[in-house]
RNA sequence: GGAGGGGUGGCCGAGCGGUCAAUGGCACCAGACUGUAAAUCUGGCGGGUUCGCCCUACGAAGGUUCAAAUCCUUCCCCCUCCA
């Protein structure tokens, strides 16, 4: 659309968000009017929330942030049914404490990007489904809701459509998905007054039989917007790092980790994060977006910052640049990289001293590694001691950037007394070994 | 219920008595080049190792054989067609 009425609505297009929306039009017009309640919903089937759901957490802010307000659903009743969708196997169902848990350490997450309270008018919401759906009677809920779906319809439904013409097997449970999230939408609508649904482009279908259900059985005038699914500019799946998966927990992935990841984001893509990942103004992005060549390097540091900050507070994101810029540009090593302690005996010295000619050049009670292998694993830089050797082999293993070549490497005093070493596998991941003294 | 086809490493997919820890592709890791980017090229890619080997693995359990992912038996699961 040329011109929006809402600021809702302008910062959605303007900052990349939308994909579909059932009635963009009608969606402006109430949201410049009247504040609007609008939901995502999200799995309860692990303890943190990943990447992949940074682009619909984003969006519940952006609408706080225009003056509305954001529920954010938590499916712990869909989750207890377990999602079959791309399973080979029955996966062990999660109970409700589990699934508790799992919420509870998932709010932590919404906390940072979301102001809850209650009271306000644009407070969040941490819904969760299964206050409904643990109580649905089947035969009600068939004549109820069932009725108002067809199969004809849900047949021609991409998620349906895609697997039935795969020749996938396509279970009756997951065939129910569409209903039972149309059902959460109504009931939203219901206790919250929400008529707002937004998620990932591939919950386009699901969405859109919420709106209509919604309109069926309650009269009411509902709403679905999906975003594009966020690529990379060469065409990669964004959601890795270099300690793999890219959690929002700080449990589950450092904010330096977190930190790197955005680091390392791709030239091309440094603009459109911004807009999506952050809350920096346009015209600022713009800037950033105009710089050349490695120049660009400095719009990565921005993004890693603010995005970092977002999620883990400007003091734990400044931590983490720290430590990049020493670790990357001094070639030093920062205070937040990962770090292992290292502990040894009496006994494990004398094995030690005898193991490099018996030279007694170990205090007692020094803490030490006898090898490379164990802390590079206890880093989780490798998987086994195997990959290890294979990396020592190829050269990509360093002690305080020095090259290490043989891969029975030992500690001894000379390299160890220092009480702090840092190593390195690859160029990105680095961190640090502490010895430490036990009896 | 009947007939056929199939279950192989993270995924796809070869192999169909020994030379198979298992071709190839994808993904992943490392090296080179760079800008902590992309692309490209090179190497690696079950675990342990005293580097001799030793374990574990081709749906599951038994069996045949000097030797099985490969043959036989039973079982489990998936797909297609027919009823």
């Amino acid at each position: 659309m040329a011109t929006t009425k809402s600021d809702l609505i302008h910062t959605l297009t303007s900052r990349g968000y939308l994909h579909q929306c059932t009635d963009l039009a009608g969606l402006d017009e109430k949201a410049a009017s009247v504040i609007v309640t609008g939901y995502i919903g999200f799995d309860a089937t692990a303890d943190s929330l990943h990447i992949g759901h940074l682009v619909q957490i984003m969006m519940l802010r952006r609408l706080q942030q225009a003056g509305h307000r954001p529920i954010a659903l938590m499916g712990g009743g869909t989750t207890k049914i377990g999602d079959p969708s791309g399973r080979d196997e029955t996966r062990a169902l999660l109970d409700n404490a589990a699934i508790d848990s799992n919420i509870a350490k998932i709010q932590e997450t919404f906390d940072r990007f979301l102001t809850f309270g209650g009271t306000g008018k644009t407070d969040a919401i941490l819904a969760n489904n299964a206050e409904w759906l643990d109580k649905l009677e089947y035969i009600p809920f068939l004549r109820d809701i069932g009725r108002h779906f067809t199969v004809n319809k849900m047949l021609t439904m991409d998620s349906v459509k895609l697997r039935l013409d795969r020749e996938q097997p396509l279970t009756f449970l997951e065939f129910n998905y569409m209903i039972l999230q149309g059902y959460d939408f109504v009931e939203l609508y219901r206790r919250h007054g929400c008529t707002l649904q937004l998620g990932g482009s591939d919950q386009w279908g699901n969405i859109v039989q919420g709106v209509d259900l919604g309109r069926r059985i309650a009269g009411a005038e509902l709403f679905g917007f999906t975003t594009p699914l966020i690529m990379t500019s060469s065409g990669q799946k964004m959601g890795k790092s270099v300690s793999g998966a890219v959690w929002l927990g700080a449990h589950r992935l450092a904010p330096y980790d977190y930190y790197q990841f955005w680091r390392n984001t791709e030239d091309g893509d440094v603009g459109r994060f911004m807009k999506l990942f952050t809350d920096l103004p346009l015209d600022e992005i713009a800037r950033y977006e105009a710089l050349q060549g490695a120049e660009i390097n400095e719009g990565k540091k921005k993004l890693a910052f603010e995005a970092t900050a977002l999620l883990h507070g400007r003091e734990a994101a400044e931590a983490a640049a720290e430590t990049a810029r020493k670790t990357f540009e001094e070639g030093a090593a920062g205070d937040a990289l990962p770090t292992v302690t290292a502990a040894a005996t009496t006994s494990v010295m004398g094995k030690l001293n005898a193991s490099i000619g018996g030279s007694p050049l170990i205090t007692p009670r020094i803490t030490v590694f006898l090898n490379l292998l164990d802390p590079l694993i206890q880093l989780g830089f490798a998987a086994s001691k195997g990959e290890v050797r294979r990396h020592i082999a190829s050269g990509a293993v360093r002690i305080e950037n020095e090259k290490v070549t043989d891969e029975n490497y030992q500690f001894i005093r000379e390299n160890a007394m220092e009480g702090e070493l840092k190593i390195s596998m690859g160029k990105k991941r680095h961190g640090i070994i502490k010895w430490k003294a036990i009896k």
